[in-house]
RNA sequence: CGGGGUGUAGCGCAGUCCGGUAGCGCACCUGGUUUGGGACCAGGGUGUCGUAGGUUCGAAUCCUAUCACCCCGACCA
């Protein structure tokens, strides 16, 4: 392809509402342009390297026997109300009404979808195992899209969902997904760090999340060192510190703390660390009341005390709610609690002694509270979230904190679909049974953001040849006739040699056009110049590297070659 | 949803306080000279100053409303 007959916008400046590298640098190599916030149109280079992602989607998909299919974007809401989520989804699936008022949502995942697919189709157990996927555009309405590419309303996904007759059939399915997406990430050219994870609204039981490092991440990682536990923070355990020897329990005593309501105000009312005392937090649990206590310096992980409550749904309760189970304003919630409430203790609380806690009473703190004395353990759980430095929950050596993106899960979902939506096959002795099904997500987009964030220097980007939109940059610095005649014929010579490149032939100066090669980040540059035309040698260089190579004409498309295979066997 | 900020040419921005003919750099178009790391000369403005209303002889500028976009936060008592 020809530069001055393609179409690739390269913006010498940053625009101004791009932060992050990928996005910088998307826009400012002409992939992507924005169309308004969360949306983005793929420029045709844009749109290639895309087309590479997915194509190595594909293949390692195929590979593990999953079978491509291309289900509809609208979606009715019949489907989302047989398995309850018509509701359960909230906010955040975007729902529309066509003329005659039936409702529709833009698909924000699939397994409604592919789960009545499935149950039309399939009767009987020598269909299954089965894993169905696509690559599709999905919705999502996001409280706030960002970054570009990286958290947008509008965005391409794979998803697939395998369905096993049972457990150990889900597990080689998980399993061979867990390959294809180590093979998948690692083809792209990017790292990804696997962690447990929580299975979020999906619901179901093992999990794991493909992150990549990033300072821009949304997710916290905790990483042990020591031992390799790896696990995001909704759901990584700790240990709690043994409790400490204490001389003597003091009694338990009020103690005057006008309008003190606060850990940090009170940590300076009484002159003692955030970590002495109880922080007691009126939730709604599915509307219900309940209180949670963590010590002061911890922050509540709604995850966790949502799945320790067994709860669909915890949300922090109005202060209306707050007043009436504490029997006083906001600020002075404690766990020596005048009204019964279902109250849960994180793990921390046990360990504590001579605490400070609201006396549940307006202008009023206990201290001296002990645990166990003044106020019984019934419910005990791990509501907290582990910070850098907390003991490993496997070795207990200090664990260490990163942010992460998430790029791609997978997880066991269960029966949650097969039962509320009654998909059966036929099993040996002609009895209907409900398959058991895994579910298995990667952000295409979000994964090309990645490998631009995991490959880009100071001038630009630097693409792995995998994934990058061609694989030659064809630079001519040719001035007479005779010259660009020459340098056009070396451009049929790659052309016809199978090779994918574009070809600087602006009437540009060789500044600019060395510097658009840089922005752009192919892997290979071909300079065809002045020494070309006196010494007939072509400049060959790799964008990762700063070395120059000089071909001569006839070794010139073999070396290439190599080079590209090279490159490619650096990837798989 | 709360807080902060910004909307002026394709991109980056000035002009707004203090009302008086729409600007700068880059990009772009025409002609010419150049050509190995973002050239130079000459000419050219491609604009609903986000939108709507108001004040005024006169509004990018003042007032009101509204929309969009960006950043931070989103309940830890």
């Amino acid at each position: 392809m020809r530069f001055t007959r393609y179409l690739v916008p390269t913006l010498r400046e940053d625009p101004s509402d791009a932060v992050v590298m990928s996005h910088r640098l998307m826009l400012r190599a002409g992939l992507i342009r924005k169309e308004s916030a969360g949306m983005y149109l793929y420029l045709p280079l844009g749109f290639r390297a895309l087309h590479k992602i997915t194509e190595i989607v594909r293949e390692e998909m195929e590979r593990a026997g999953a079978l491509e299919f291309l289900m509809p974007e609208l979606t009715s809401a019949e489907l989302w109300k047989e398995s309850g989520r018509w509701e359960a989804m909230g906010k955040e699936m975007i729902r529309i009404k066509d003329r005659n008022g039936l409702e529709y949502a833009l698909a924000p995942t699939h397994e409604e979808a592919f789960t009545a697919a499935v149950r039309s189709i399939v009767s009987s157990y020598r269909d299954l195992p089965l894993n169905a996927y696509q690559i599709n555009t999905k919705f999502r309405d996001e409280i706030r899209p960002r970054y570009g590419v990286m958290r947008s309303k509008e965005f391409i996904m794979k998803d697939a969902y395998s369905f096993d007759m049972d457990e150990e059939g889900l597990e080689r399915s998980y399993q061979a997904m867990r390959t294809a997406y180590r093979n998948i990430f690692s083809r792209c050219g990017i790292e990804t760090i696997p962690v447990e994870a929580d299975t979020g609204a999906m619901g179901g039981s093992n999990s794991e999340e493909f992150m990549v490092a990033s300072e821009v991440g949304e997710e916290v990682l905790l990483l042990c060192a020591a031992c390799g536990y790896k696990a995001n923070q909704e759901r990584a355990e700790y240990r709690r510190p043994q409790a400490a020897h204490v001389e003597k329990m003091e009694e338990l005593h009020a103690v005057d703390t006008p309008n003190v309501k606060t850990i940090d105000e009170l940590a300076v009312f009484f002159d003692r660390g955030a970590d002495e005392f109880l922080k007691s937090i009126v939730y709604l649990a599915d509307g219900r009341p309940v209180m949670a206590v963590v010590p002061g310096d911890r922050e509540i992980n709604e995850v966790k005390l949502k799945n320790a409550l067994g709860a669909l749904e915890v949300e922090l309760a109005p202060d209306s709610v707050v007043e009436e189970v504490t029997s006083a304003p906001v600020g002075f919630a404690g766990p020596i609690a005048k009204k019964p409430v279902r109250t849960v203790f994180d793990l921390s609380v046990r360990a504590k002694h001579n605490a400070i806690t609201g006396a549940n009473e307006k202008d009023r703190h206990y201290a001296g509270v002990n645990p166990g004395r003044d106020f019984a353990l019934n419910e005990e759980a791990d509501i907290t979230s582990a910070i850098k430095s907390d003991e490993c929950p496997k070795c207990g050596a200090a664990l260490d904190e990163r942010k992460g993106i998430e790029v791609g899960h997978i997880f066991k979902l269960g029966y949650k679909y097969t039962k509320s939506m009654n998909l059966t096959v036929l099993d040996e002795n002609g009895r209907a049974v409900h398959p058991i099904m895994g579910c298995y997500g990667i952000g295409v987009n979000r994964t090309m953001a990645a490998v631009i964030e995991q490959h880009n220097d100071g001038r630009g980007i630097v693409w792995p040849m995998t994934v990058a939109p061609v694989q030659v940059h064809l630079v001519g610095i040719a001035k007479s006739d005779d010259e660009i005649a020459a340098v056009d014929e070396i451009y049929d010579m790659i052309m016809n040699a199978g090779i994918e490149v574009l070809f600087d032939d602006r009437k540009a100066s060789p500044g600019v056009k060395f510097a658009d090669a840089d922005l752009i980040g192919m892997p290979i540059r071909v300079t065809v110049g002045k020494s070309f035309f006196k010494d007939d040698e072509i400049e060959v260089k790799l964008r990762r590297e700063s070395e120059v190579v000089r071909v001569a004409k006839n070794a010139f498309i073999r070396h290439i070659r190599g080079l590209i295979e090279e490159e490619w066997g650096r990837l798989s």
